[in-house]
RNA sequence: UCGGCAGUAGCUCAGUGGCAGAGCGUUCGACUGUUAAUCGAAUGGUCGUAGGUUCGACCCCUACCUGCCGAGCCA
């Protein structure tokens, strides 16, 4: 057996000339004769390691030569740059062990898979190069974001998961039985909460999981993915914006920063981030924005993956997937589309003062067709303007009459939006699917593993 | 929920109304620089399920199941 292992792929690089001992995994091998080339994994990275004949003892050599992929080891060896090695450098073998034995056949072969196969495989494709380098990116956006509210002066406020109401509408709740003595649903958002805790500490953020009973099956929505929410007391519309382009920006700095290797694995086009990176977002109205949609489908300016037979949106309807791709694609850099009408905007909004027809809201449209990754809003923050607002919507005034203490009591003008999180990391990392931007995604079609 | 497409070997797929196929993987052997190595040998099947048409169905028809893509809704 070989000594206790004591280094890690990641710092390799640093380290030619060295002995060094890993614990690893076997990713593949291909042997040839006298040499055997082994494919090694240990979570923080991946090296190549050669065995050959007579630098070893023929017990480690035959041992070399028995490994199955996926299989545990414990290897020494010295560390040499080596031009002909993925990664520039690699470990010549001195000494190897196996810690594990397999038991049946690894499923993953090292040749090509579809994505269904792969994630009826999730538990175990976690060890490979792909889920390795985005949910490494994930991590660092995790971090990234945390960070970013400390420095300004924000305190994580959790937000509880259970909740007794709809934030907007029930139709997209799942329902908890109580013991079948009442009904709960798990929450879809944080942000009525985190208004409490603005008025409490002034600036909060809550990140956890929701939830959205939603029948859709694109490469968009997960019944269960992470959502950040901001929400500061006193603040407006303005200044909410000016956040969310500070956010996001400060993000995708620190993804480029720290990833390289992730995203050079991942094949992504860095140059379409640096917009995202500088700041400096466009904002338009929804107004302007139905504008730039309409000009495009006029002179049939589309963006690839966009249906030739796609139709203007008439003021006062929404957006749908396609309009956002084409404002996506109109822009090189993240784009705030703000005032959409009141209408089809949430009941918390608050209404432009200059024109009642709009919402002091926006949201954040990532470029490249990665659609819409932030909704926030300016709260209403009057008494009476939220009551009426609630009885508008038929909603139970008495599920709501807590919220509306934050309005009897100390009231100022705040807001605060919602990032999601995997939408945010599809896009970042250039993949083209958002279930593979958390490690087990739930959606209709896959609940395990 | 609606529309389109698909389901054949462990994986990725081809296939024809008349014997079930390929590449890869896996196992064994050869090879001292492989990057999805190469060469030789071995290993592979409830053709999604049920019913129907037919002398004969993997193929045609019907229903259902499952998955993928898109729409709506949203982050």
């Amino acid at each position: 057996m070989s000594k206790a292992a004591n280094h890690t792929i990641r710092q390799l690089g640093t380290q030619t000339g060295q002995t060094v001992t890993l614990n690893a995994w076997l990713t593949d091998k291909s042997g040839k004769g006298k040499i055997q080339f082994l494919k090694l994994r240990d979570g923080s990275g991946f090296v190549q390691a050669t065995v050959f004949r007579g630098d070893v003892s023929e017990e480690v050599f035959e041992a070399a030569k028995r490994l199955t992929q996926e299989q545990a080891i414990t290897v020494t060896g010295e560390v040499r740059a080596d031009e002909r090695a993925p990664g520039g450098v690699e470990l010549s073998v001195r000494d190897l062990a196996a810690i594990s034995e397999n038991v049946g056949e690894y499923q993953i072969t090292p040749k090509e898979h579809g994505t269904d196969f792969l994630m009826d495989h999730r538990h175990v494709w976690l060890r490979h190069r792909r889920p390795w380098a985005i949910l490494r990116v994930r991590d660092c956006v995790q971090r990234a974001l945390t960070e970013f509210f400390h420095q300004e002066g924000f305190i994580r406020f959790d937000a509880p998961f259970f909740t007794p109401n709809a934030a907007e509408d029930t139709t997209e709740l799942f329902e908890i039985d109580l013991f079948g003595e009442d009904k709960a649903y798990l929450s879809q958002t944080g942000q009525l909460h985190a208004e409490a805790g603005a008025l409490a500490f002034g600036k909060v953020y809550t990140f956890g999981p929701t939830f959205r009973a939603e029948k859709s099956k694109t490469r968009r929505h997960l019944l269960e993915f992470w959502m950040i929410e901001p929400e500061v007391a006193p603040s407006n519309h303005a200044e909410n914006m000016n956040l969310q382009e500070r956010m996001v920006s400060f993000m995708v700095r620190r993804v480029l920063e720290e990833c390289q290797t992730e995203l050079e694995l991942l094949g992504r086009d860095t140059s379409k981030l640096r917009g995202a990176a500088e700041g400096h977002y466009p904002r338009i109205t929804y107004t302007e924005a139905l504008e730039i949609i309409r000009r495009h489908i006029e002179e049939r300016d589309l963006p690839p993956n966009v249906q030739a037979d796609v139709q203007p949106v008439e003021w006062g309807n929404d957006l749908g997937a396609p309009h956002e791709t084409i404002l996506g694609y109109h822009f090189d850099r993240p784009v705030m589309v703000e005032k959409y009408p009141v209408g089809i905007k949430a009941f918390y909004m608050q209404p432009d003062p200059s024109d009642p027809k709009v919402a002091l809201c926006d949201d954040m449209i990532a470029p490249e067709g990665y659609g819409e990754i932030i909704g926030g809003s300016e709260r209403i923050h009057d008494y009476e303007l939220l009551k009426s607002r609630i009885e508008a919507e038929k909603l139970p005034l008495e599920d709501f009459d807590w919220y509306l203490d934050l309005r009897r009591f100390g009231s100022v003008p705040h807001a605060g939006y919602g990032m999601g999180l995997e939408r945010a990391i599809a896009w970042i990392t250039g993949i083209d699917h958002i279930r593979e931007a958390i490690a087990f995604p739930r959606m209709l079609t896959r609940m395990r593993p």
